[in-house]
RNA sequence: GGCGCCAUAGCCAAGUGGUAAGGCAAAGGUCUGCAAAACCUUCAUUCCCCGGUUCGAAUCCGGGUGGCGCCUCCA
């Protein structure tokens, strides 16, 4: 099998190159994960989906991964959140791991192979800092440790920063034990009360950045393929990363890097000061999460991305369309056997047209373009199909059916049963807008009986009745369904 | 100030040298008792502006204009 020509861009030569593993056939993977003293919002999950499809793709294309993302749950952000609800630090970071759980599973996110927490792997951190140390590269200072960034040459090459113009800002905060203003915290001598453990230089923990650092080569390797985060880990995150990492091993560290441009709300930056924060979790009451998964993918990763009301509803509209779509074309061939033979048309373009989109940087949004195409097919296959052999119309749809699954593999999409699927969408739509369904049971009772009296007046009496309420009907050959209409606007 | 990104139809969004994917919205049609859904058709001679390179540019180069990000914790 010929390796898959996939091309990414790559932060540190900023251009796309083909992505040619360390060892042929096998991709290690490395995602920053969160710092787990709260809830994940919107921006975090459309990284942590983006880099889902980047894994789910690879593995799709025959390549082996080995996907490690990490949980930071040493960290000053968790003693401070820790403080303010009396938890012990660990306690409140091992909670919020299992919240991190649960929302990426709503996600349909994929768990790494590799979740290591730091407060697992101190050793391993001492151990890489003591190394940075004996190499000349870091210093003690009053029970800290700091990496000496000008005993790296290349420092800033992933951020393509003027290390003169860095040094311009004032860095060095009082109390701060370091000899340059950027040089940088790799242990963090504890005050009374912090969580701490024993090192050569005192009891304390790690600072952030060694973390990757440790936890990367102890599952990855010193050197490895890919490593991910969003846009702003370039600097001073995984700029730090690479110092220490290749200040204390001497080779380089990830081959490729990839990151993941913003979300933000309609132009405005999300921050905690500004208080528009959007939680995942809130956000998944209000949207379906695979309309939320489309939203996502339906926009390149490395551009932003703006989170609305009408970009949501408009991926649920497109979300409802698949999975109408499923639902006809599953009742017409699941559990037949429409032998073999040729398929109309050619229906595999389209999946070869996915695969070429994905193949040039990980397009989600060009190949959900090839998706409408295998889609619309569908739809004329079951609703007007152009010849009148059924098994090859059967025949055909089938293998558009299978080519859905691999997409489903790949994007994390229509991976429920449609019916489950229509349903959820309707009973939470439901809720929302108060409707009241045992009503809608009687009036779509009574329709039906003003029908089978050919009193179509009544009948459209009872349609108009519903509109108002928010209530669509179809009216089938096996009989009327209703669902609740859009908003408009 | 430094580093970098972006600008494509009413809206969202692919496309990075070969003559503008796809979606939403809208309009017309087929189907339907009427609808809905589905399908078909229409919807950017043009890609922020001005120059340049080229047989050829939305795509490359230069200069503007307008957004945005990072440079401090941040996905």
């Amino acid at each position: 099998m010929t390796p898959p020509a996939i091309r990414l861009f790559n932060t540190m030569t900023m251009q796309k190159e083909l992505l040619q593993p360390a060892i042929p056939g096998e991709v290690g993977v490395y995602v920053c994960g969160p710092t787990v003293y709260s809830y994940i919002h919107i921006g975090n999950a459309r990284t942590f989906t983006s880099f889902d499809v980047v894994v789910r793709y690879l593995r799709h294309r025959g390549l082996k991964v080995r996907y490690v993302r990490n949980f930071t749950d040493v960290d000053d952000k968790i003693i401070k959140a820790a403080a303010e609800t009396g938890e012990a630090p660990v306690e409140l970071a091992a909670r919020y791991v299992e919240i991190f759980r649960e929302d990426t599973r709503a996600l349909h996110l994929l768990e790494p192979d590799f979740s290591p927490r730091v407060s697992d792997h101190l050793p391993e951190i001492i151990a890489i800092i003591q190394k940075l140390v004996d190499k000349g590269h870091a210093y003690a200072s009053q029970g800290d440790v700091y990496f000496s960034v000008s005993s790296d040459a290349d420092y800033a090459k992933l951020s393509k920063r003027n290390l003169d113009e860095l040094c311009v800002g004032e860095r060095v905060q009082p109390g701060e034990q370091k000899r340059e203003p950027l040089d940088f915290a790799l242990w963090k001598a504890a005050k009374p009360g912090e969580p701490a453990w024993e090192s050569p230089w005192g009891p304390g923990r790690p600072g952030w950045h060694i973390e990757c650092s440790a936890m990367s080569a102890k599952y990855l390797g010193e050197t490895f393929d890919i490593h991910g985060g969003a846009l702003d880990l370039i600097f001073p995150h995984h700029e730090n990363e690479i110092a220490q990492s290749e200040s204390a091993n001497g080779v380089t560290f990830a081959r490729y890097w990839m990151h993941c441009g913003f979300l933000d709300l309609e132009g405005a930056k999300m921050s905690k000061s500004l208080g528009n924060v959007v939680r995942l979790r809130d956000a998944l009451t209000k949207v379906d999460p695979e309309a939320l998964r489309f939203f996502f993918l339906a926009t390149h990763y490395r551009h932003p991305l703006s989170f609305s009301d009408k970009a949501l509803a408009d991926a649920e509209t497109r979300m409802e369309y698949f999975y109408e779509t499923l639902r006809k074309v599953d009742e017409r061939i699941s559990g037949k056997d429409f032998g073999k033979g040729p398929l109309h048309g050619d229906p595999q373009r389209f999946f070869t047209e996915f695969e070429s989109a994905m193949d040039d940087d990980f397009n989600t949004a060009g190949g959900l373009g090839a998706l409408s195409g295998l889609f619309g097919m569908m739809n004329e296959l079951t609703d007007k199909p152009p010849v009148k052999d059924k098994a090859l119309v059967g025949r055909t749809l089938q293998a558009l059916r299978e080519d859905v699954r691999r997409v489903s593999g790949v994007l994390g999409l229509f991976e429920d049963a449609p019916d489950a699927w229509l349903l959820r969408r309707r009973e939470r739509a439901v809720r929302e807008r108060g409707i009241d369904v045992a009503e809608v049971e009687r009036l779509l009772g009574e329709r039906t009986a003003a029908r089978a009296a050919k009193d179509f007046a009544a009948a459209d009496r009872v349609r108009g009745e519903l509109k108002q309420k928010g209530v669509e009907i179809m009216d089938t050959p096996a009989g009327t369904t209703w669902k609740v209409a859009p908003l408009q606007g």
